[in-house]
DNA sequence: GATGCATTAATGTCTATACATATTCTGCCG
DNA sequence: CGGCAGAATATGTATAGACATTAATGCATC
């Protein structure tokens, strides 16, 4: 094979080059060909074998580098990354959205709203100093007229001050801090739990039932924007997270 | 200030041209100074305003398309892109590994071992054709001799021969599927589950308990490898993501 | 006003070259 | 044999130019 016979580009239109030479070496990658620490041919030998200048290899294996498919080291080459097996990216779909896309409809409803000052029980990291205050929400996510989730949140109003001004009646907070206020950082944590009394009233489910429970705390360089923690009827709720190596 | 004036490299050896434009592109972004949908400036005009070469900006613009902070659109320009503020990467721990991190000593017991045809009421997908033979594994995970997690899984035999050899008494099969079976996609579903009467035996808690239920499927070139299934006591586990924008 | 076409501007890809930088390797010397 | 200086080499970054591709734009026509 004359492997530095490059077919013109008009004779070729189907792909880029650095998308083949990208497709070849993750079929390499994920076929197991090449297996986690193996060195992949150095920049120069892929460009002999594709014909090709040196960046266009470069931005090829910077790509992968940035999808973790590939780490280098200087002088010494580049090689297959072990394998992140244990991450995936999981989609927590905004709940209108959601529901629309199942073909259901979607209704919320404000239950609670109250402006008060941060106490010791509040959910830690809301706010270092005393005297803050914060929004109180409590409200109900209901899907073809049943109770879906129950969010109960607090928003920081020295982060967020604009949102003492909105009454909530209409609009989900959810929904109007994703358009207002930007965010650097936010964390999950999913867990199952008991329904208590209170909930169980609101969701319509019997006490005790399982309930799926998602809270997320979001930041706005260090400081804490929100915390929401959301509680799913566990019939009708899954969580679905799909993951492959490219992204 | 004279944009085009650049300090020789060696001048500031600091960072490098491209990380500059990419922490100042962040920037603008991550503060809310240029909204979702806003355009950022053109590749000639970032260009002009740090005297570089199109090929620096074109880089760092594609980094940042890559991480999902922009979008381009050809004629049109590149726009903040509409934050994924709802999918995050979670991060799904080795048991063993994870529970050692916790202080806690971590045990494995295997409960059943049975090689068998697939059959029809199995998890879909995980065969396509009749007669395909598939091991089924039931284990416990335990934390500090309590149990933590029932485990029921599925594996291939047809993608994975090679585990019907080993008789996972004292390996787990994640840990050796991990070590000896390459992947190419996997699909995660997370859902609250009461405990049935089996569940609730084997993790001792009382039957009804609230139980963080966590499937993963993975796929390796469209095949099935595995599906496995793994029943938390909902009161001892929590999953946590954690996402910032830029990775 | 609606439709179709040519223009144009912005991104997409690639080349050939240059120098910087980090690290491995080699061979010399004690 | 061990340590150290220097050579070799692969990656990291950047440049200036070229042409391809695509879609918004405005203009001419129906």
């Amino acid at each position: 094979m004359p492997a530095t016979l490059r077919p013109s580009p008009l004779a070729e239109p189907s792909q880029t080059l650095s998308h083949r030479i990208r497709t070849d070496l993750e079929a390499k990658i994920l076929s197991g060909d090449w297996a986690p620490g193996h060195r992949i041919p150095f920049e120069h030998e892929l460009m002999a074998q594709y014909g090709c200048a040196r960046m266009t290899v470069n931005k090829v294996i910077a790509g992968l580098v940035a999808a973790g498919l590939i780490e280098r080291r200087r002088r010494a080459g580049s090689f297959v990354a072990q394998p992140r097996i244990h991450s995936a990216v999981l989609r927590i779909p905004d709940l209108p959205v959601e529901i629309a896309a199942r073909g259901e409809t979607y209704r919320y409803q404000l239950i609670a709203r109250k402006r008060r000052p941060v106490r010791q029980d509040d959910p830690a990291g809301l706010a270092d100093e005393e005297g803050v205050e914060v929004l109180e929400l409590t409200c109900l996510h209901y899907a073809n007229g049943r109770p879906l989730a129950l969010e109960q949140r607090l928003i920081s109003l020295s982060t967020v001050p604009g949102a003492a001004e909105v009454d909530f009646a209409a609009v989900a907070p959810g929904s109007w801090l994703l358009q207002h206020v930007p965010w650097t950082e936010a964390e999950h944590r999913i867990s199952a739990r008991a329904a208590t009394a209170r909930v169980a009233e609101a969701l319509g489910v019997t006490k005790g039932a399982a309930c799926l429970c998602l809270e997320r705390r979001t930041w706005r360089s260090g400081e804490t924007v929100t915390h929401v923690r959301q509680l799913f009827r566990g019939d009708a709720y899954d969580l679905v997270a799909r993951f492959s190596p490219q992204g």
